[in-house]
DNA sequence: TTGTGTTTTATTGCCTCC
DNA sequence: GGAGGCAATAAAACACAA
């Protein structure tokens, strides 16, 4: 061998620095280790170190540009992608073969189609989740306007309730009583009515928000209705608002 | 035509497995 | 320790708007 002679490959020389790599055929790594002289059959060498750096040199001479595969090329790798996506070296070199390849270059192939498949995957992935948490952000967005609403018609209910006991003449208070006592049924009524239509039409989802935690189905709306049975036979002579108002006062926004 | 963004081909370094 | 896989990256090729 001419020791005058620089031994690269001329496109890696031009990109890497000059380091010998460029067709597979020879890499620092040890991957396709070609010898020099098998190297030297196939690429043409610099005489000199200043044609590495002409550009003429390299317009004449240059043995191979980067390359995209044929469509034929890509249509074969891909139907063999499809079948399996790994690639063991018997299929390997039938496909170099076929293809008119370098092995290295088919196996370069299949590492880059990977990565463009997980890449996509990820994608999908990312879809999927994204709809699933849309769906569930749109369900708590329901619940909490309905919980806004329940709040708002409690005050308005509650307001109502002060006025009637304002006006209401002493000698009636007993009356009043029952009068606010059954108003109070009334209220409670309503807002049972809707937790168990907000069950049936959001599912467990909804029942998260007024569920005591037991596995019974029981809520903690009926522990309140069982409270207020017992509270109303032993508060006869009670405040004018009964029990509705003690609940409003002190327990109710335990409910939202 | 040219600047710019995207895709494809290839390299490098690191890691794991046998 | 060698072979092969993957992530990150470079650079050529390509697409396309201005």
């Amino acid at each position: 061998m001419d020791s005058g002679h620089i031994f690269f490959d001329t496109s890696t020389c031009r990109r890497n620095n000059m380091l010998f790599l460029g067709n597979g055929d020879f890499s620092f790594r040890g991957r396709s280790m070609m010898s020099m002289e098998e190297s030297s059959k196939r690429r043409p060498f610099f005489s000199s170190p200043d044609e590495l750096f002409d550009d003429e040199y390299y317009e004449d001479q240059l043995p191979e540009k980067k390359r995209r595969l044929t469509s034929d090329q890509v249509h074969l790798l891909e139907k063999s992608f499809e079948e399996e996506n790994k690639l063991e070296p018997e299929r390997k070199t039938q496909l170099a073969k076929k293809l008119g390849l370098q092995p290295r270059q088919v196996a370069v192939w299949f590492q880059n189609r990977r990565a463009r498949w997980k890449t996509k995957q990820l994608e999908r992935d990312y879809d999927v989740l994204k709809a699933s948490y849309d769906s569930l952000l749109s369900s708590y967005d329901s619940i909490v306007k309905d919980n806004e609403k329940l709040k708002s018609e409690m005050v308005s209910l509650h307001e109502k309730l002060q006025i009637e006991a304002k006006d209401m003449p002493k000698e009636e208070t007993i009356i009043s009583d029952k009068k606010t006592d059954t108003l109070s049924v009334d209220i409670a009524e309503i807002i049972s009515m809707k937790i168990v239509e907000d069950r049936v039409s959001i599912g467990s989802v909804g029942s998260a928000v007024v569920d005591d935690g037991s596995d019974d189905g029981t809520s903690y709306l009926s522990d309140v209705f069982v409270a207020h049975e017992s509270q109303h036979q032993n508060n006869e002579e009670g405040e004018a608002l009964g029990w509705w108002g003690n609940m409003l006062h002190n327990g109710a926004p335990v409910l939202f």
